[in-house]
RNA sequence: GGCUCAGUAGCUCAGUGGUAGAGCAGGGGACUCAUAAGCCCUUGGUCGCGUGUUCAAAUCACGCCUGAGCCA
């Protein structure tokens, strides 16, 4: 069978790029998660894809932060970014570009696009006033604030009084044309409650927002006017596309659309929605850039219920989890648990009871009770069955057919508890199966050819499962196949040349005969954590 | 204040007019290939509250309560 990834269309997805004010915390780690395990699915699919991720290092925030700590705003970035390469690592994030917007190239490309959008007469100067809250690098209203003028936000610090000029970008100009969008495309924001936010929010009417600041050293200069700095908008939302180029290619707007734009998918937090979902298609629009296909803004994650937040000292340190857990655990428990789009919550006892019944107890031991068995009954080979006569209505090929249609449609549509809960729907019927056919009495009786064949279609059913959730626990998949004998790199960029998706799905991959590797427990149960005793 | 979404078993959620469901957790049983795993059985809910529409409401309408969020 001849493959040729050529034939599908390029894939690229964003995750927000994360300001450097601090350490990544567990909310950047679960889009990051999220848009890994997208990216891994369309890689497997065989798609042509580019997961982008980076930060965000400009702005009065850093500086002043960088200040407080005795470095300058650069070395500030460098330290932080470190944690955030270094945490992805540890999560198994497979990205592609890391950008960040203190790269040279990225202000390249800022003053081209800002050069577009300025011949298209979109952006003008003007002056504001108001009180600023440095922290969320916003005015506020007056009405907005807590006594002594605090930002609700951000209320250790009082906002600021600026009275100063700013360049505007004259979003006021694209209200019909994105009510024009979203009408038409009404899948351009997900989820469906999100959207609705947007929608009520354009209604009421677009005012021209702001895309500078004076008084700010650390950022771009405005390419018409250098006493004045570019603001989060008009450089922080240009790094996805900057992202787009060959870090090592001459910087160019027309070259960095070229192969990948417009990107499919932008994962951010619901918190950012407003920016992706209006402020940014206005952009693209104004410099004659296409759109991206959908804007996609996942809940928050609490903790035991809580509101997770340093003030209240309950943090969920990412780095500390999957030290203590492993990347694939941590991984699992997101995808699975959380019904992406809507709010999830963190629960160790939870955390540690799903991951024993669904990777250790439920397909963990499938794996190593059918190859303890396989090896005693078959010589250690996979059974010499021609899976063909195993037909469509056998109770485990049934199930991996109908897997074929709904776990791509649940990860193309970021439904990765449904995606999961299916694949384990075969994993559970496996071990059903088993206990029903009970092959160590049919070996017993001699009915070597009876127990081949039970044993065949739970090892494919094993393959299978592992297959279709390698987006999600890539090690644990790529130790389940080399268990089965075969070879697979489920982190390999390339997976998609090198395992041909059609055929991988296709019941009866796994070859009759194959010698099949040592049964090792692929995830060891967790232990719960110590009751802390209650005063 | 206006608007959006949610409220179903201890937990996470499915169910959008016709006898209340799944997974996990809890309890019991039979088995033994297996990571004291798996399998079978089982406890557990006036479906947030109220009124209405209907032969029939978790489901539709209206009101209210609670929680989350948006309103630059």
């Amino acid at each position: 069978m001849t493959f040729n990834s050529v034939e599908k269309a390029p894939f690229a997805i964003t995750t927000p790029l994360y300001y450097v004010n601090g350490l990544p915390h567990i909310g950047s780690a679960y889009t990051t998660i999220a848009a890994d395990v997208v990216a891994r699915f369309y890689r497997l699919m065989g798609h042509p894809v580019l997961m982008i991720t980076g930060t965000d290092e400009h702005g009065q925030k850093i500086q002043r932060t960088a200040e407080e700590r005795g470095v300058s705003p650069q070395a500030h970035c460098d330290e932080f970014v470190a944690g955030f390469e270094r945490l992805w690592d540890l999560l198994n994030i497979n990205c592609d570009r890391f950008i960040r917007t203190t790269a040279p190239r990225h202000q390249t490309i800022v003053n081209e696009f800002f050069q577009r959008v300025w011949d298209r007469s979109d952006i003008y100067q003007g002056q504001q006033q108001g009180w600023y809250c440095v922290s969320c690098e916003e005015f506020k209203e007056e009405r907005d604030l807590l006594s002594d003028r605090r930002c609700p936000i951000h209320t250790n610090k009082p906002v600021e009084w600026r009275d100063e000029s700013n360049y505007f970008f004259k979003l006021s100009a694209y209200q019909e044309q994105l009510e024009q969008l979203y009408a038409e495309r009404p899948d351009f924001i997900q989820p469906e409650a999100r959207r609705n936010e947007v929608l009520s929010f354009v209604k009421r009417g677009l005012q021209d927002f702001s895309i500078s600041r004076i008084n700010l050293d650390w950022g771009f200069p405005v390419p018409t006017d250098p006493g004045h700095t570019l603001y989060v908008w008009f450089d922080a939302l240009l790094g996805y596309i900057t992202a787009l180029q060959d870090p090592n290619e001459t910087p160019s707007l027309e070259r960095a659309i070229a192969q990948w734009w417009p990107i499919h998918t932008h994962l951010i937090g619901k918190d950012i929605l407003r920016f992706h979902a209006v402020y940014w298609p206005a952009m693209l629009m104004s410099a004659g850039l296409p759109l991206p296909e959908r804007v996609y803004g996942h809940g928050f994650l609490t903790k035991d219920g809580q509101k997770m937040g340093k003030s209240q000292g309950n943090t969920l340190d990412p780095v500390d989890l999957v030290k203590r857990y492993g990347a694939d655990a941590v991984r699992y428990y997101f995808m699975r648990e959380i019904e992406f789009g809507k709010d999830g919550d963190f629960n160790e006892t939870r955390f540690i009871n799903l991951l024993n019944a669904d990777l250790a107890n439920d397909l963990g031991n499938l794996l190593n009770r059918t190859l303890k068995m396989a090896g005693r009954y078959c010589n250690g080979q996979v059974p010499t069955v021609d899976p063909q006569t195993i037909l469509a209505d056998h109770p485990l090929r049934a199930i991996g057919i109908t897997l074929t249609e709904t776990v791509p449609t649940a990860y193309s549509q970021l439904a990765f508890s449904q995606a999961c809960t299916a694949v384990l729907a075969l994993v559970q019927a496996s071990n059903k199966f088993l206990d029903d056919q009970a092959p160590w009495s049919l070996y017993k009786q001699g009915k070597q050819a009876e127990t081949e064949v039970v044993l065949y279609a739970v090892l494919e059913s094993v393959r299978q499962a592992a297959y279709l959730l390698s987006p999600v626990i890539p090690s644990l998949s790529n130790q389940i196949y080399a268990q089965l004998g075969l070879t697979a790199d489920f982190d390999a960029k390339a997976l998609g040349q090198v395992l041909n998706y059609a055929d991988q799905v296709r019941w009866g991959f796994l070859p009759p005969g194959q010698p099949l590797g040592e049964a090792q427990p692929v995830f060891q149960r967790l232990e719960l954590p110590e009751p802390v005793a209650s005063p």
